[in-house]
DNA sequence: TTATATGCATAAGAATATTATGTATATTTG
DNA sequence: CAAATATACATAATATTCTTATGCATATAA
């Protein structure tokens, strides 16, 4: 993700798996925008981090694909399985405890 | 970072400036253990990310270094310079706004 | 006296990103 | 209609930032 990128270096899955957590399923440009729309533009994700993170997740068996066929054009669909939601949970966990503990230790005031 | 390492790529200097604005001085192994009761254990900062970064700060001017020799031993402090607070500043805001945004994304509740 | 703590540092390798590039179809605009 | 832009996927080279391992040395606790 562009602006401030080192900031975003682990949380791109996390991402991913919420939006397909609420979508049941998505295609990578999809995915794009759908990031650049939540973060009201400021936060873009490029697609060199974006199809490797998810091949790499596909891999580990935390989602699954299935191609359409929109006119001349193939559309790679990608779904969260069973075990991605288990990991998708853990994640969300994990990252909570570490904004809360970057809160405390910063001193920032929390949104709202 | 030790433990869910990969959330925390890029927030290390930022956790080192802060400590640095609120102490004045203090020298590597002390920021570890600062860390560490900090989050209460949670977060283990490692010497092989520690001094690297130590050592990238001060080359950009944003830290500035004395040594001081305690019975035999060398310990090697750091400040922070005007330029590093102007820095941490920016480095401050930057992850405040990416925290509201990924809490909004994610759809979290902010701690309290 | 041996283990642990203090204190700094670097090298090899892993993970995750940016930037650049390639290929191709579809749609909008001048 | 031609050209520009949007849609859609993918990979390679490179950069950054971390983990793990290792090295060296002094000080203190068991």
């Amino acid at each position: 993700m562009k602006q401030n990128s080192q900031l975003y270096k682990g949380s791109l899955s996390t991402i991913i798996l919420k939006l397909l957590s609420q979508n049941d399923k998505m295609y990578g440009y999809e995915i794009t925008k759908a990031v650049h729309k939540l973060s009201e533009g400021s936060l873009v994700l490029t697609e060199g981090a974006l199809y490797p993170s998810l091949h790499k997740l596909e891999a580990e068996g935390i989602l699954t694909t299935t191609v359409e066929t929109i006119g001349n054009r193939q559309r790679k669909y990608y779904l969260i399985t069973k075990h991605g939601k288990k990991e998708f949970i853990l994640k969300l966990k994990a990252m909570e405890e570490y904004f809360n503990q970057m809160q405390k230790i910063l001193q920032l005031k929390p949104a709202i």
